[in-house]
DNA sequence: TCAATGTATTTGGTATACCAAATAATGGTC
DNA sequence: GACCATTATTTGGTATACCAAATACATTGA
């Protein structure tokens, strides 16, 4: 950056120098991978990269680094690093691992939940109850799905496993935001939260544990399907 | 570097630039904190660090950047980097979140472990029945103790979780170790073994996955009991 | 026309130089 | 003698310069 002029808008980057600058570039680009504007088994070069975003090499490089050991980047000696486009057999994989996690999480949660913390978990679902017939928004329908799930996994107060159970999310979220468009699912999704809601109404662990993990379960054969149908369009 | 010899004795660091300089020196440190060389809450710095082992900051940095990820180092701003030293409570949730895995591995490990795995296994047993009674070496004993999980976890053919479950027992690595000292508890180690290798005999996922599961939440009593006399010594 | 070879360019990997913040030490003053 | 302020040093954070390997392209020969 030789004295050029700064067309980065990312509010104040030096603000208390709230953190490392890789760690920043780090979320922006998880974001952009999440969103899909990073498309799975695209490049992205460093150099180039490192400029679009007003930064230099180093700190992307230790974004990328970050993104590498979360699975959601690869790199290759001599190759540019590229989004991550797992097979549905990794999606597979992930997902029964996503599901143990959150069948744990929903033991713990019985015991450590809050009242306010199911207050706001009981919100969501009744938010996504509401929304599901009247709008097709699906984004909306998605965000609060996810939210859903880590409010619940938030309330064990396991950080390992708020952690671990992120990094899984980030590297399932497009396979079930694609996954989550096809609205016939919505209602055997709603069916599977309510018995889980239940469950943490009456703390009681094994329902919620059985039903967290049986959700996932059934994701992986609607992601199964996804894949299906790209291979074999209608 | 400015033309000084190299003392460096590690084989040949650019032979066919087997991978990135970054992950082996993760991989030295991770060795050195899992063997107690670098002690919890010591510090890293980064320049002696890098060049007592012969290289630069930056992949020195990349390392340091890749335990950070799997939770062994703490890197706060302006502060040197420190080996994680965790609580006892710390421990509980990791082992809780570790135990969820080892269960969901003896589930999977009865549909996909082949004969040779299992036989591997088996040996892996039988090494630790008989040596225990013998010798009183801990080390043999404990690392022989890992490696049969770890061969149980890899016989799912599951990467993710074969790694996460890595980067968990990597972070408890230390406690267990610790832990495994108490010879008094090898009996029910061994005895907990006995029901995982029967399970997996058998193919028997609930067996399996629920004598995994316990077996580590049996150490999770044994580790609050090392901290115990930690703090309150005989 | 196709293939093979050599060169130029682009890639990531590494080392180093520079910067800012935090800390520790030292000197001065009350 | 104690406390506060100021400075010097050490820390990690970032940018840049350099290097080697791999690729892609072009040119030349069969």
């Amino acid at each position: 950056m030789p004295g050029d002029v700064q067309k980065n808008p990312v509010e104040k980057i030096p603000a208390l120098s709230r953190q490392r600058l890789g760690d920043q570039i780090a979320d922006v680009l998880r974001k952009q991978i999440l969103l899909g504007e990073l498309r799975p088994g695209s490049n992205i070069p460093e150099r180039e990269t490192a400029s679009a975003l007003g930064v230099s090499r180093t700190p992307l490089r230790e974004a990328l680094l970050i993104l590498e050991v979360e699975g959601l980047v690869i790199m290759a000696p001599a190759r540019s690093p590229i989004v991550a486009n797992p097979s549905l057999e990794d999606l597979t994989q992930l997902l029964l691992v996503q599901s143990a996690l959150e069948a744990l999480a929903g033991e713990c949660a019985c015991e450590e939940i809050t009242n306010d913390e199911f207050d706001h978990i009981e919100s969501l679902h009744l938010h996504m109850l509401a929304s599901s017939d009247i709008s097709d928004d699906s984004l909306d329908f998605f965000s609060t799905d996810m939210a859903f799930h880590e409010a619940i996994v938030a309330s064990t107060k396991n950080p390992p496993l708020i952690k671990t159970h992120r990094q899984y999310n980030a590297r399932l979220w497009r396979a079930r935001f694609m996954s989550s468009r096809r609205k016939i699912k919505r209602a055997s999704t709603l069916r599977d939260h309510t018995n889980i809601v239940e469950g943490l109404k009456n703390r009681d662990k094994a329902q919620t544990s059985a039903a967290l993990g049986e959700h996932l379960r059934i994701a992986i054969t609607n992601i199964a399907g996804i894949f299906a149908r790209e291979e074999n369009p209608e």
